[in-house]
DNA sequence: GAAGCACCTGTAATTTCCTACAATATTCAA
DNA sequence: TTGAATATTGTAGGAAATTACAGGTGCTTC
């Protein structure tokens, strides 16, 4: 078993069974504090990935975190820059904080964001984003002051972070909002996704070219978009079509 | 530690150190043979899923599976009527092959495909989706005649079977194909994706109208689009821009 | 030095989109 | 039953996109 201890496996799945018994949100944060702390960890955060128009306050699940660095964070909208969070939407594997490159001259806030939790004692941190069905995109950010990361310890940690982070969910329920786009809407901007004009759409679906664009039209109205590509993109980004 | 033997659990974490020095395919299928074993499963399959258009076949990573249920399952296209390929859609979470419900109305071959699994001696099974960057992308199924699938054991199968999965694609990854838009083109279907006109993206952009619809231009050739909204939607796709 | 690419710009004709002001029919929940 | 939502279609005009034909600079590579 190399440098591993036993107990952390065995903790690993001590806390998985423990977290079955947990009904409230407290309870997972208290289950996580003691547990993940034998890894070295002292905050956490568990929040969905806003989208551009989003804020990230509304999407936060579970967190023990520095409660000066949050409001630094969400005042300035640091999610937007946080490279650790481009980082979330780019893979699927756990990830140390340090693996999240950025580009100075693209991105300078990069600098900025990290140099800001490392002033809150955040250097080292290690990162699980959750990627779901519907577009449910969120993530897992742990970190401490001096870190027990090895190729042996971050396959428990992985785990147990999935494991909580589904709980979670589970606890929380989040009600899962309905697609507000009729059939006929998508259809029209699932075509209009392939390529199609609205006079190609209407031949598809056996309908006048007029009744597409009114399609269009009310779709472009529930998604509050500009235009068509507009609304493909954020029917897109919200999982409403598939292509 | 409950019903479950301490091995277990060790033997889940040393299988996962193993996976990173398995080079082939081959390689990968044995250890998964010889790890899996001690859970009662026998045979295994790793997957991504067909999009309507297209075949299983291309699409299979690994396998140890009953040829002659092979066989028989690409020829009849079972991957469409599949009550377990149906739920994989639907969930994130493993689940045991009992768990997907089928309708006999509506999926008269759901019996038929289940029934035909029994017959290769698979009555039982334990199905992990893979959730990737897009969406539903894959699955690891097992399965065994006499499976020990319990509370306690099937968070040691579901962190194996996902990192067996990583270890598979990694090996057997195709080269990723370098981001074919030059900057200008991606900001120009950056902007478009999120409403703006080429006069506008122009104006961001600090160059001229007819320039935004030159990248804009470029970029449908490149990607084979009939137009904007076209492109956007592969572009999205594929990842090559980020709204 | 030539060739290729990225980047930039122009005119002009054509197509497609978007919206405003309509109208009719159906379905479904209050 | 009575709105509200959905689906359908029409006209018409202005905005935007698309394409074809051109041409310029700057940079790197052969």
């Amino acid at each position: 078993m190399s440098g591993r201890s036993l107990d952390h496996t065995v903790q690993a799945f001590e806390f998985i069974e423990e977290l079955d018994r947990l009904a409230t949100p407290q309870a997972i944060i208290d289950a996580m504090e003691r547990s993940f702390a034998q890894y070295g960890f002292e905050n956490f955060i568990m929040t969905g990935l806003p989208h551009p128009e989003q804020r990230i306050e509304g999407l936060v699940l579970l967190k023990k975190w520095p409660l000066g660095w949050y409001e630094r964070y969400t005042r300035n909208s640091y999610d937007r820059h946080d490279p650790v969070i481009h980082l979330c939407r780019r893979t699927v594997q756990p990830f140390e904080w340090g693996e999240a490159r950025y580009d100075p001259d693209t991105n300078p806030k990069g600098q900025e964001i990290m140099q800001g939790a490392a002033d809150f004692g955040m250097r080292q941190g290690y990162c699980l984003p959750i990627h779901g069905l519907n577009g449910f995109e969120a993530c897992l950010s742990m970190s401490g002051p001096d870190l027990d990361l090895t190729p042996q310890t971050k396959p428990a940690i992985h785990l147990m972070a999935m494991y909580a982070f589904e709980r979670a969910r589970l606890v929380l329920a989040p009600a899962p909002r309905p697609n507000p786009l009729t059939n006929r809407e998508r259809e029209a901007l699932r075509w209009a996704a392939l390529g199609k004009s609205a006079a190609d759409t209407g031949e598809i679906l056996g309908v006048t070219e007029r009744t597409i664009t009114a399609h269009i039209g009310s779709a472009c109205a529930k998604l509050t978009a500009a235009n068509k590509t507009h609304a493909v993109a954020r029917a897109l980004q919200h999982r409403l079509i598939e292509i």
